[in-house]
Parts: structure tokens; sequence; C-alpha cells
DNA sequence: CAATGTATCAACACACTGTCGAGTCCGTCA
DNA sequence: TGACGGACTCGACAGTGTGTTGATACATTG
């Protein structure tokens, strides 16, 4: 490790360069942020608001963050960072008990997520309108479904799941299923799965999509 | 079943009142809009844009509609009117064949969104900032589970579709997805099905996640 | 031919974003 | 020590968008 700046690797997206003291006040902007999404939606909160929350005046937010998109990419970045994390370790028990396995790999995703409910939502207004938000979030889409879909044939391939369609499109359709049912989860859309029940009905019809047989 | 559908009393989002001569001026901000939307996402479109293309100003834009998202709201009510009209022929020949009835069913669907992109586009871009679209959205969701959750009941207790959680968990599920991939499809996302394959994808897992035994 | 309702728009009041430039504060080094 | 420069701050401005108001046409129609 180098002696330096414990280094970041956030991406250039933070401050314009520098590293000095006001590094409190980046993370003061990035705090409100969260706490200001919890109450409400991106669309109602100003770069004024993140600013007083903060402590300093509107222009003063302009020096650490080119735009109020900017803090929310921070934040989903964080965000993702740590439902990745999860994920490797998941996927060694599969020959055992593949429920159990592919629960597992949700699961990451289901705590990481749940416990910043303010973020995803933020992230799912914002990708619409900012390319970089969608940039990043096909990222985590595309990973994911990269996963799934290596192990699928792996599972083909030993026999114990059924053939099919090839295995990145159920993987693309599982995955989209997945997305869509946790954020209306936990952003509370109606209608939604509980938060009990989501995790054991999205496994179900991966299981069933995967092992199962075609009907007919 | 009951095929309630959701009582088509025009919306009052419309003009403000009356009824007179200046309907064209009123269809002609609607194909405004549609034209725009083809081109640009909705957060690029402003009030101006669609006035000059009806060819009126402004503020006389407001006499007709009382805000940017009423026009798109208009839109969208007319889409899934559209929509709605294949749901209730393709659910008849379920006992003969379910892939392909409960493929008809999606296929309306597909339809509808898939000649109107820039609509479905713009629709998901306002779900988030706008009430009244979610609530929209909301009911088009909730019959469309509906409907399914009664076919799985049904095809449960005749013995062809396997035991399992709530049908109505699982139409949840299975709705979500079917939104998720659409719309992803449609609005040219990356990741996501090709526009050949997500038809028979989805159906594929429709038919594993209801008639397939839980395997394990 | 008034009177009533339809339709139109210039001008205004706001809200928000992003930028510019003039400052302050503080450590460094000649 | 004192001036230089980089970190940091903010008042004031410019730009773009929204929604409203009030004055004004232009019909009908009673």
């Amino acid at each position: 490790m180098s002696t330096s700046v414990p280094t970041r690797e956030a991406p250039a997206r933070g401050r314009r360069s520098t590293r000095a003291s006001g590094d409190e006040r980046e993370r003061a902007i990035l705090t409100t942020a969260e706490k200001l999404l919890e109450e409400r939606p991106l669309s109602e909160i100003s770069v004024e608001d993140l600013a007083k929350g903060a402590g300093i005046s509107r222009p003063s937010f302009y020096f650490y963050f080119p735009s109020k998109d900017a803090v929310l990419l921070t934040l989903v970045d964080r965000m993702v960072e740590e439902a990745a994390v999860g994920r490797e370790e998941a996927l060694a028990g599969l020959a055992d008990d593949p429920r159990s396995a592919w629960r597992q790999g949700l699961q990451s995703y289901f705590e990481a997520f749940g416990s910043r409910r303010g973020v995803i939502r933020a992230a799912a207004e914002l990708r619409p309108t900012n390319a970089e938000a969608r940039g990043l979030w096909t990222q985590v889409m595309e990973t994911w479904i990269a996963d799934a879909s290596v192990i699928i044939e792996a599972e083909r391939a030993r026999g114990a799941a059924a053939p099919g369609r090839p295995a990145r499109e159920l993987a693309i359709a599982l995955v989209q299923m997945n997305e869509r049912a946790l954020f209306a989860t936990f952003s509370g859309e109606e209608p939604a799965l509980s938060e009990e029940t989501v995790l054991d009905v999205l496994v179900d019809v991966w299981v069933r999509a995967i092992y199962g047989a075609a009907a007919d």
C-alpha cells in the first residue's frame, strides 16, 4: 500500500481535483443526499437542498460535484460494489443444493439494495435521463447475466438442468425479472411482492425455468 | 372470469372544459408529441416544442392541456386501451394448447407497445415522477395479474399445472418480468432480448414456472 | 347588436441550473 | 517575514424552463 492518500478507486466524478480538508464537506453532501432521498424523490431535491444540508452555498456545491446526478452516481457506485461482494461466494455449492445456492446469489443483492431504498429509487429515476447511470446499470446486469448463463450451461452439461432456449436468453429474462421485482418491492410500489416472499418467489421461478422441462 | 375492464370514461385530463372547434389543435398537440417522442426522450421535449409543433404559442398550449405530463398520460391511456382489446380473446383456447394461448395473451401487448416505442419509453420515464402515471400503470398490471392468477388457479385445479406458491405471487413476478423485458427490448436497452426472441423466451419461462414442478 | 363563451398570446412571476469573478484563508519557501 | 499559490467560498448573473394573468380578438346566438 502506498503511503499517499488512501487510493480511492472512486471514479473521477467526485471533486474537481484536489484532496485537501474539504473532504468532510464532500461526505456531508453524500450523506445529506442519502438522508433526503429517504424522504422524497430525486426530482424534488435541488442542488440548493444538498448544499444547505452540507452547510455550504450552492456555488460551493459545484466545487465538489459537477451536478446533482454525479452525487447520485457516486452513491450508486458504492451500493453496487457492496452488492457484488456476496456474489462470488454464493456460486460454490451448486451441485449440492441448487435452490439454496441460487437463493444465496440473490440474497446479496436483496440486502445491499434493501438497505438503501432511497438510493435505488433515485437510481431508477435517473436511468431514463442519464446516460452514465444507464451504462453503470448495464454493467451490473451484464455481469449478473454472464454469471447466470455460465452456470445454466454447466448445469445443463452435467445433466441437472433441462435443455431449452439459449442460456443467455433465459438469463436475461430472469435477471430482468429480479430487477423489476426487487425495485417494486423496495420502493413500495403496487402491485409488488412482500419483502418476506420476494426471494422465495423469484428463486422458485428461477429453479423451475432452469431445471424444469418445458411442458408440451 | 369477470373481465371488469377498467371503466373507460374519458379522463378529465384533456381540455379545460369545452368542446368546440379547437379540436384539431388538441389533436395536433398529441400527434406532435408522438412524433417528437420517436426522436428524443420526454425530458428533452419542452412545452414550447409541443406548442410550436401544433402551430400555437406556449400559453395557448395550456388552454388544451394542464401540463406536458397530461399530454403523455392521454397518449398512454390510448395505448393501454388498444392493448387491452386483444387480452380477452386470447384466454379462450387454454385447455387445447396452453403454450400458444399464453403466447397469444402476450402478443397483444407486444404489438400495442411495439408500435409506439416513443410513448412507452416516455411512460417509463414519467412513472417515477408522476403519481398519476404510476396509478395508471398499476391498474394495467393489476388486471393482468388478476387474469393470470385466475387462470393459474384453474389450471392447477384441473391438474394441468403443478402446485406451488400462491398463484398471485407467481403472477406478480411473471408479469413484472414481462413488463421489464418488453420495455428493455422496445427501448433498445442493453442488455435486452431481441424482438424476434422476446416472446418465445417469456412464454417459455411462463410455461415452465406454471406447469413445471419445482425441481431440486 | 350586445352578450357569452372560445381561443390566442405578450408579458410576467418563479424556480432551478450552472458559471464567473472577486474574494478569504492558510501553508510554503525564498 | 511576506508574498505566492492553491484550496475553498459565495454574491451576482445568465439561461432555460414552467405555469399564470390580463387584454384582446372572433365567433355564435338569443
